[in-house]
RNA sequence: GGUCUCUUGGCCGAGUGGUUAGGCAGCGGUCUGCAAAACCGCGUACGGCGGUUCGAAUCCGCCAGAGACCUCCA
């Protein structure tokens, strides 16, 4: 069916990816906490395996990609003293948490449609599975991996990891945990520091809260994505996803969770998308150095020199292999901004091209490179340099300086509407105003005017033309025919 | 402090033993009334010091610097 390599956490290693139960796949991503939103590296995931989904799809598999929205359970802090990170923001923004949850879910869905991520197949909330949570709970201290105190309940890790291993995803061994774990505020109810919570008690004041048999209360946040990847993907299923800050301890979590739980683990191959730094550290909201997609499409943050297109935000996410750090700068994303306009118009041209008796470029020999690009671990800058080579015999046939038969032009513009719409999904994107009838025919009056003075050698009245309109926004670019134009960003 | 990762030409970013990745910027050229745009051509870089090897950006060691995780984070 394919022999596409994916580089698996759990091994340290790129394994040849065979499905469970071909052709089907299941595929479970970490979706956001929706208490903000969306910045940019909240973009790097969805778009990496939002690729990895469409790829799959491509070489003939049936995926089910379920990507949950975290509305409960995530604690501000540790896990005893901290506040629910959604109970936080209402109780500032004076909303109900569920109006929080839904405006930042409406937005996130906004933000990942503009940047052409395609829905997930299943998009289930933490708090609408928290009957699900609750019978895992159940199993897990019936298995003997759990305890439960003053109403919260508590994953025992010293126990589970005397018969399974707890740390095997992340590398890490628990007696360093224990010596090296930070003394937190609020721990005195765990039986050992590493032990994290499947169930807490909810404080009076807690407005998100639901009864079981502990206390009226809500599930710990690692507890979530166990209970709904199995649910809706079995107990065991392919691919599980998220970023590598998730790494630890969520992801060791929900190993240890699943094990202990059901008996065996959950998830045959671990993919990691690695971090969008920004001056050399991470962006991320605890840092507060972040830019959220909203302000990156209106150009209005203090660190953006101008706006930046959904489509440069998602070739510039693109162009860096996913499990690299990939840093931010205007510099970095002009250059996205100029290489994807580059690419598009090669796209384009293909319509225009002219056919020959032979050709002198090998079809085959690219779509070769850029499948082989895609199966070494969904190397996509490499699929790009492919596609960048692919642009230049466009532009070398349209010179004439290279031919192209009828058979070839067809599966070159299949390969290329096949790679760079379907898979790396990058669109061509309408500027706005463009559409406005009456500014055109303005503009294209005036052009005309122009090229009559150039005609006339008026070039006084040519030039006036050309700055004022260029002063008020109009790109003009001379050509054979007479002119082109399109309004700047 | 512990565990792990990274350090590539002006910028971003591929590449794991021997062939020029690619993009942006820059320079040169074609085109143009002049420009702009577009297109074409041009860059031998791999933190430092040793070692292995016929040969290393790529393997090993040491040193320096940066980062991630260890607490919520995509």
């Amino acid at each position: 069916m394919s022999n596409i390599l994916l580089y698996n956490t759990l091994s340290r290693k790129k394994e040849l990816f065979q499905a469970i139960n071909p052709p089907y796949v299941g595929m479970y991503v970490c979706g956001p906490t929706v208490y903000g939103d969306a910045h940019l590296g909240h973009a790097r995931p969805a778009i990496t395996f939002d690729l990895l989904f469409r790829y799959l799809r491509y070489s003939g598999f049936k995926v089910r990609y379920v990507r949950n929205i975290t509305d409960v359970g995530h604690l501000e802090n540790d896990a005893d003293a901290g506040e629910d990170k959604i109970e936080k923001k209402a109780r500032l923004e004076q909303l109900e948490p569920m109006e929080i949850v839904q405006y930042y879910t409406n937005n996130y869905h906004l933000n990942m449609a503009q940047i052409n991520v395609l829905s997930p197949s299943i998009e289930p909330r933490a708090s609408a599975h928290i009957i699900e949570q609750i019978q895992l709970i159940e199993k897990i201290i019936h298995n003997g991996f759990a305890y439960a105190k003053n109403g919260s309940v508590y994953f025992d890790v010293e126990k589970y990891n005397k018969s399974h291993s707890y740390g095997k995803l992340s590398g890490r061994v628990i007696d360093d945990l224990q010596s090296n774990t930070r003394v937190l505020d609020g721990q005195e109810e765990k039986n050992s520091a590493q032990d994290f919570a499947l169930w807490k008690k909810a404080n009076p004041e807690h407005i998100m809260r639901w009864p079981s048999k502990w206390s009226d209360g809500f599930p710990g946040w690692h507890l979530e994505c166990t209970a709904m990847s199995t649910k809706y993907l079995g107990d065991f299923f392919d691919i599980h996803g998220g970023g590598m800050d998730l790494l630890f301890p969520h992801h060791e979590c929900e190993i240890a969770q699943s094990v202990a739980g059901t008996g065996k683990e959950s998830v045959k191959y671990w993919i990691h998308n690695n971090m969008i730094t920004i001056n050399g550290q991470k962006m991320g909201k605890s840092l507060g150095n972040f830019i959220t997609l909203n302000d990156l499409f209106s150009g209005n943050h203090k660190l953006l020199d101008q706006a930046y297109s959904p489509m440069t935000i998602r070739f510039f996410i693109l162009q860096a292999q996913y499990r690299s750090t990939l840093d931010f700068s205007n510099e970095a994303l002009k250059a996205a901004e100029k290489g994807l306009e580059r690419l598009m118009k090669g796209l384009n041209l293909l319509s225009s091209l002219k056919i020959s008796d032979i050709s002198s470029i090998d079809v085959k020999a690219l779509s070769d490179k850029c499948h082989e690009a895609m199966n070494d671990d969904i190397n996509s800058p490499i699929l790009i340099a492919h596609l960048f080579d692919g642009v230049r015999s466009i532009n070398s046939i349209r010179d004439g300086k290279d031919t192209i038969t009828a058979t070839d032009l067809e599966s070159l513009k299949t390969l290329f509407n096949l790679f760079i719409t379907d898979i790396l999904g990058l669109v061509t994107e309408e500027k706005t105003g463009q559409n406005n009838e009456l500014t055109a025919k303005l503009v294209e009056l005036l052009l005309n005017i122009r090229v009559e003075a150039k005609k006339n050698k008026d070039f006084i009245s040519s030039d006036k033309i050309r700055d004022q309109l260029t002063l008020m926004g109009v790109i003009i670019k001379d050509t054979k025919e007479g002119f082109e134009w399109e309004l700047m960003n």
